[in-house]
DNA sequence: GACATGACGATTT
DNA sequence: GAAATCGCCATGT
């Protein structure tokens, strides 16, 4: 059937975790492709957060570029939304980029424990 | 099927 | 250390 199921999988394997980042903690795309095991493909965790709207329940606020840069946040419902969110979360943005992001950042592929 | 684009990342200059 | 460049892969035109 479905011959190029590609798409839907990496999209369910994304959702999954990003479902799974606790409050106040953040992810970036690049650590979610590596937990998949395609860290080259961060773009196509970028691509599948695009279609995150299909799936309200994804708090695609706690997903970040390696920056801690919110590059996303105008994909949302108001260009603001993400960041308010955040900061509603206790987490500090400042220019649209996260303050300590290191320090709150959330390692899928450490804290799943995915090899 | 070629060309351009995209919520990225890493490396090189 | 900032800017430029390549890599990667799926989607749209």
């Amino acid at each position: 059937m479905n011959t190029q199921a590609t798409h839907l999988d990496f999209f369910e394997q994304v959702y999954a975790i990003v479902k799974e980042i606790p409050f106040g903690r953040v992810t970036s795309y690049g650590a979610i492709a590596q937990a998949l095991g395609t860290k080259k493909s961060s773009r196509m965790v970028g691509w599948a957060m695009n279609a995150c709207h299909t799936q309200p329940e994804i708090p695609a606020h706690r997903v970040v570029n390696r920056n801690g840069l919110l590059t996303g946040k105008m994909h949302f419902s108001s260009p603001t939304e993400m960041e308010e969110r955040l900061v509603k979360e206790g987490i500090q943005v400042k220019n649209d980029q996260i303050l300590h992001f290191q320090k709150i950042f959330w390692d899928p592929s450490i804290e799943l424990q995915i090899k």
